[in-house]
RNA sequence: GGCCCCGUUGUGUAGCGGCCUAGCACGCCGCCCUCUCAAGGCGGUAGCGCGGGUUCGAAUCCCGUCGGGGCUACCA
């Protein structure tokens, strides 16, 4: 089953010692994650785990205009909360720092320099309309549109002039005359024509380096083994192929180059990739309604993954423990609400009950139900409850209807409407009479006796079904219409209580 | 337009030439259980995009075709 050995670790290791395996996660910090790439962070944190090696997190924040202070924040809390953990990368250290994009200027400049020096790239006096002009002439043409070389070969005399012209250059990289074939670890060999490669941009006119060029070079300057990252950077792997063996040409970096595996997007709706606008694909909506990481990241690895073995359910450690990048799907999967909140569910129960308690205390507290810190006495009502309510729960925030009943003092209890109006009506208020009657006499205060008691009064004294004779009492007690079972309920309410609110209840349907 | 990727029930997947009259899960429908709602149990619904090959035999290999997606920036 799942600890059956991994067949050809080699083929993926491409001669690497599995400790030596080094992943990262490379996201742009622009607020929470959303699933996609929650996703990826997941795979690369699995691989990494499953060899045994690291997991380097960098902050890419080149472009400016797109990240916020707290973007980054976000993001680390993000990871915290699903339990991704990383062995370098920001708040904790690591040989390869800095850690953020935005702290490494001076080593692009460098780079850029050794390139250009070396003829690896070349300066670019194009502007962008001349640019526009050629790449339309050469669609319509039917051509290919990259870059045409127009400044490969420029003599000093042509950039003098550009340059008393007033011209500022871009770099771009030299690109081989050659197909380039790399062996996608998730779609198998690709290969890319040198005619549909046209040499690009590695540093703006205005000296700013972009992604093409520090992706790469931050890549190999951390000695990175494998990168997974999403498909849509499956065409500018060639581009970045021919990146590294350049800096591999000139001594930068441990002049290899990582395999890539490229993962399918995560769509949305209809056939569009999940946006990161939609609600339903940002980090925070799960966070709000008590999603378990270990429940979101479970119905995650499926989108694209499976642990085999006919099952769908499992902890990350077997996740580690089986993953295999080789077995990921190279088709796009379509992200399901449903099946997510029923994984999610499933983790619900697996919890054990002491466990579930805990983590259904800051739901509450946040809905005013409990304090954050509740008393022995609290503590004790919510243990007794736990067992109750576990399996009918699919997300910890359902914890405040299912639970809120049990702790809100009578001034804050109340009835839903809804609830209200569908079952405390007229003949409620018989059923009522009797239920107070009948649990005045019990007396020992037990689901058991209670359980008795409501029996004998309801339904063989009244004659009624078991619905219309507890339906009343149950909204009566707990306010609405589904809630953990009644018998017990009533003991966890108490006496006292559980005949005030039957009370109240029944004169709320004699005033109708 | 060019280049690249992808194509098993509604959704996610298993399947790596015979074990497939295609398994599992979610969803949906029905039944059982039942104090509500769940959970659980049982059963049902629905699929290999299409067309050619290769082969004794194809969901599995090849070609084509159609469909979907991505890239084609001085964004990442």
């Amino acid at each position: 089953m799942t600890d059956k050995p991994a067949p050809n670790d080699d083929d993926v290791l491409g001669g690497l010692a599995p400790e030596q395996v080094r992943l990262r996660f490379a996201p742009s910090p622009t607020g929470l994650l959303h699933v996609g790439n929650i996703r990826t962070a997941l795979f690369a944190w699995a691989f990494a785990r499953h060899f045994g090696g690291k997991l380097v997190l960098r902050i890419e924040d080149t472009d400016t205009a797109r990240n916020t202070p707290e973007g980054m924040q976000f993001t680390l809390d993000s990871l915290r909360w699903l339990n991704i953990d990383w062995d370098e990368g920001p708040e904790v250290g690591g040989a390869y720092g800095p850690y953020r994009q935005s702290e490494r200027m001076d080593i692009y400049a460098d780079v850029v320099a050794k390139l250009l020096a070396a003829g690896k790239a070349y300066h670019c006096y194009c502007s962008q309309e001349e640019l526009d002009q050629r790449r339309e002439a050469a669609r319509s043409a039917g051509q290919h549109s990259g870059y045409d070389g127009h400044c490969r070969a420029l003599t000093p005399e042509q950039v003098q002039a550009y340059i008393d012209e007033g011209r500022r250059p871009v770099v771009r990289l030299r690109m081989p005359d050659r197909p380039i074939t790399f062996d996608d670890l998730v779609r198998g060999e690709i290969t890319f024509l040198p005619e549909n490669l046209g040499d690009y941009v590695l540093v703006r006119a205005n000296g700013h380096p972009l992604y093409p060029l520090v992706n790469p070079v931050d890549d190999a300057l951390m000695e990175i083994t494998h990168v997974l990252r999403g498909e849509d950077l499956l065409s500018s792997t060639p581009r970045q192929i021919a990146l590294y063996e350049a800096l591999a040409e000139i001594g930068i970096g441990p002049g290899r180059t990582p395999r890539f595996g490229h993962l399918p997007f995560v769509m949305g709706e209809g056939n569009k990739k999940l946006s990161k606008r939609d609600p339903s694909s940002s980090l925070g909506e799960y966070m709000e309604r008590g999603f378990l990481p270990e429940g979101l990241l479970n119905y995650l690895a499926l989108l694209g993954w499976s642990i085999g073995d006919d099952r769908d359910v499992f902890t990350m450690d077997e996740m580690i423990k089986a993953f295999d990048i080789r077995r990921v799907n190279a088709n796009a999967a379509r992200f399901d609400p449903k099946k997510c909140e029923a994984i999610n569910a499933s983790h619900m129960r697996l919890l054990a009950p002491a466990e579930f308690a805990e983590r259904v205390v800051p739901y509450l507290a946040k809905a005013g139900v409990l304090p954050a810190e509740p008393s022995a006495e609290q503590r004790a009502v919510l243990d007794a409850a736990v067992p109750l309510v576990q399996e009918r729960m699919n997300t910890l925030s359902e914890s405040v209807d299912m639970l809120s009943f049990l702790f809100v003092d009578e001034s804050a209890f109340s009835i839903d409407p809804d609830a209200g109006a569908k079952v405390l009506t007229g003949d409620a208020g018989v059923v009522l009479e009797a239920t107070s009657k009948a649990l005045e006499e019990v007396s020992e205060w037990s689901t058991e006796a209670i359980e008795q008691a409501l029996r004998a009064s309801l339904i063989d004294g009244l004659g009624l079904k078991p619905k219309n004779a507890f339906g009343p009492v149950r909204v009566a007690i707990s306010g609405r219409r589904i809630s953990p079972p009644l018998f017990e309920s009533l003991e966890l309410l108490g006496r006292d209580r559980s005949l005030s609110r039957i009370a109240s209840a029944r004169a709320a349907v004699a005033t109708d």
